[in-house]
DNA sequence: TATTGATCATAAGAATATCTTATCAAACGT
DNA sequence: ACGTTTGATAAGATATTCTTATGATCAATA
């Protein structure tokens, strides 16, 4: 295997340049002996010439400026590697995977990627939508950078940021809007529709009823929250869904949203990552915006001061 | 300036196809705190992490793995920079600049090239045909690596080796065939056709006449070989020219060729090249080729057999 | 839950490599 | 001939890189 240096190639390049020994020792930094050395060094590495030296004057050989111009694509491409390790330390760039559990993506995603691709033009997000295991699985394999999830998620390798709180919402159909707003435990008694086996969010609902997170209880789990509502609408029972989903997907269905009382049923959405991971001190300038973008999410369209929202499918 | 090594990218690369310090490191052949060491040197002087050492696992970054790409891309340009100089090592290859004076060159050089190109698949000739003066300076600068010239040269700085000897043979029209050699002296009394001020050859055809190598004597003197034949074919005057231009000066010209007797006129024809010239060994070679080419081209025709040749202009 | 094995990082000293200063040798110009 | 310029060489100092030994962390196991 051939051993030059990049040293000897700098070297060697500002000798092509400046045809002279010391002057090039001189560009280098270096004295004109250590010069000669690398040189001769590099050409026995080599086996081959690379000056001709006249006793007033140091040309290239042929060999020598073919090698030159070598010498300089393999420096501008060594130079090249710095400056991309400089632009990818300095901000986020490149490629960043977002993991987000399917209760949380469609409504917070939007403005958030709108903010990121905003605050940082180099970044290219790739999002994945799953169930929260997948998504550590896929955390703990690298193949995410970081998740967005319902916290916490208490494994010992991940960093947890809280990002928000978010509470749960009934909703009744549109008939029911003014029925007295049910307690958890008489929740139970009602045909409680609920999202398939594998989404926290039935588990966190289920909870709030005090009933246990076993296999599935009805043959009507829906697969999405969207689906959930429709089925409400529909008069086939009632369902929580989180607060930031509700003028999403009530904005096209005759059902009645009811905030609880008293003990407000709500769950905290946070963002993790690998301890080990190198992102790790961009990752929290990174929850810092989505906790901002969240939080505006979750108040701005402010659907509570009403209990009611019956707006008919289109 | 970024201040990594060829070493360190070499390391890095193995430690990214293997994933695995150890292995990488037997790899490289060296220790595993040597590698680890190395990487983290890499690291620091590009300020960004190349690999997330995960407990079980040692992952490349998303930057790490942008990095691998680029880092092969430079081995590789590294090692193709030892290719060619092994290439251009062992046999003689690339571009080669020879310099041959107007009196040799249409005569030598079809038999040398050919042979050459042949032996030498990869050499890219490169002829420049000039007066001696204008060659040695070429040489002297760099621009020729070597020059087919009538020796002695004489330059210190140059190397010499003789080719081959040739006479000079006298050329008169053929209505003259028959007369009696000319002896040295009375060619001075004869209308003797020259080339122009600055080929060797015309001061070499004085000097064997006895004659000062002064400024022009007569306002005939011509700028080839050919036209000198052609002139004396014409019935202006006589001439000398060196025996290998013969059989092809005298192909379609209507002259008479007669060798001198006693001290016979001629000229070593030579190879130089600057002492220090790296391809110093390989022009040694060389010279040997065209040597042997240069004494077939002498013998082959034996156009002296008979003093006369009497072709008619086509 | 303590133990073991695997794995990478760190430490200290040895081995190399690289640099500097001083000097030499060749060659050019005066 | 003589001094100047220029690159090569020598010797010792400095810096880097390597090796061996050891530490720390984490996961799998008993």
């Amino acid at each position: 295997m051939i051993n030059i240096t990049l040293k000897q190639l700098r070297y060697f390049e500002a000798l092509a340049r400046h045809r002279h020994f010391g002057r090039a020792a001189e560009a280098c930094a270096i004295s004109q002996p250590a010069l000669s050395m690398q040189i001769k060094d590099m050409e026995d590495a080599l086996g081959a010439t690379l000056f001709e030296r006249g006793a007033r004057q140091v040309r290239l050989t042929h060999f020598g400026e073919v090698a030159a111009e070598r010498a300089r694509d393999i420096l501008r491409a060594a130079d090249e590697l710095g400056d991309l390790a400089r632009a990818s330390r300095e901000r986020l760039v490149g490629r960043l995977r977002i993991g987000v559990i399917p209760t949380v993506a469609p409504y917070l995603l939007p403005k958030v990627v709108g903010e990121l691709t905003g605050r940082f033009p180099g970044l290219d997000i790739h999002v994945r939508e799953t169930v929260t295991p997948k998504l550590i699985q896929e955390l703990a394999d690298g193949r995410l950078d970081t998740a967005i999830v319902a916290l916490p998620v208490s494994e010992t390798s991940l960093e947890e940021t809280p990002l928000f709180e978010e509470p749960f919402v009934l909703v009744r159909s549109a008939r029911e809007a003014n029925a007295p707003l049910p307690s958890a435990d008489s929740l139970r008694e009602m045909r409680l529709l609920l999202l398939e086996e594998g989404h926290c969010f039935r588990d966190q609902a289920l909870s709030f009823c005090n009933l246990p997170s076993g296999p599935p209880r009805e043959v009507l789990d829906a697969s999405s929250l969207s689906t959930l509502v429709q089925m409400v609408s529909a008069g086939m029972g009632v369902t929580l869904i989180p607060a930031m989903a509700v003028p999403v997907e009530t904005r096209s269905a005759s059902v009645a949203i009811s905030r609880f009382e008293g003990p407000e049923p709500k769950r905290t959405v946070g963002m993790v990552w690998r301890k080990s991971s190198p992102l790790a001190g961009q990752l929290s300038d990174f929850a810092e915006i989505v906790r901002e973008a969240g939080q505006n999410a979750a108040r701005d369209p402010k659907p509570f001061s009403s209990q009611t929202n019956d707006n008919l499918l289109a």
